[in-house]
DNA sequence: CAGAATCCGTTAGGATACTG
DNA sequence: CAGTATCCTAACGGATTCTG
């Protein structure tokens, strides 16, 4: 295998691999509330308080995609009145936990560099 | 400050930085066209080919939105017949590196984990 | 509280064709 | 080669209302 294929391939599999934890953890909102979750959030209501600016239909069909991938666990707890129902995050999350630091991390150096030099990209006020 | 207190602000600030962090890199295409690029390809037509599936018009928007974030520079040599144009990485751009790794990394043992179960969450094929 | 139902606007992004 | 110009649609996601 000669030098740019070598290359080419090295790039391919990165790619695809990427590509496979955007698909999972991509959009909006998943990361959001995945970290809602690991920090101790549960309840529906709970996390949509948390998660400024998520509506229900939105956390619902999001909570239905992670459940799907393993990354939430639903459960019902149907001995009290009303019925709680909580959100666990699973042991398949705590592996993303390193993700988000990383994330983190880098989104704060972000934000410092953007807003030190008085750079405004674009609008991303609330009120 | 309380403990339930001390948690929401972890949170909320690990929340705004991960938020940070997707504004810029988020969507389908971004992290693969800085992967392409830190892997050496440079030129326009060559990106698009390295990266299936992206679109011309696709490609040249997020190029411009990469550029205006500082993660990619636009270089015209104008010395030559035709003009060359060249896409290249930033110092700024290095930076991402151990986004992509670990991002990759865990892409990779999910992608193990579910065609190891023989799991197909959803048709994703191509052909 | 924990959602589902409905409606509806915005937008990311695909397909195709064209240009200097 | 390095893009632009158009057109178009599926998906995302906001707002509001309703329910057990």
């Amino acid at each position: 295998m000669e030098k740019h294929e070598v290359k080419a391939a090295k790039c391919a599999a990165q790619l695809s691999a990427v590509e496979d934890a955007i698909y999972v953890l991509g959009g909006k909102w998943k990361l959001r509330i995945l970290i809602a979750l690991l920090t101790g959030y549960h309840r529906f209501n709970e996390l949509q308080r948390t998660i400024k600016g998520i509506s229900a239909r939105v956390l619902s069909a999001e909570l239905k995609s992670l459940e799907l991938n393993g990354l939430v666990k639903r459960v019902v707890k149907a001995d009290q009145t009303p019925v709680v129902v909580e959100y666990l995050p699973t042991e398949y999350t705590r592996s993303l936990k390193q993700i988000i630091t990383v994330l983190g991390d880098w989104g704060l150096k972000h934000k410092k560099r953007i807003t030190g030099k008085g750079v405004k990209i674009m609008e991303k006020e609330v009120e």
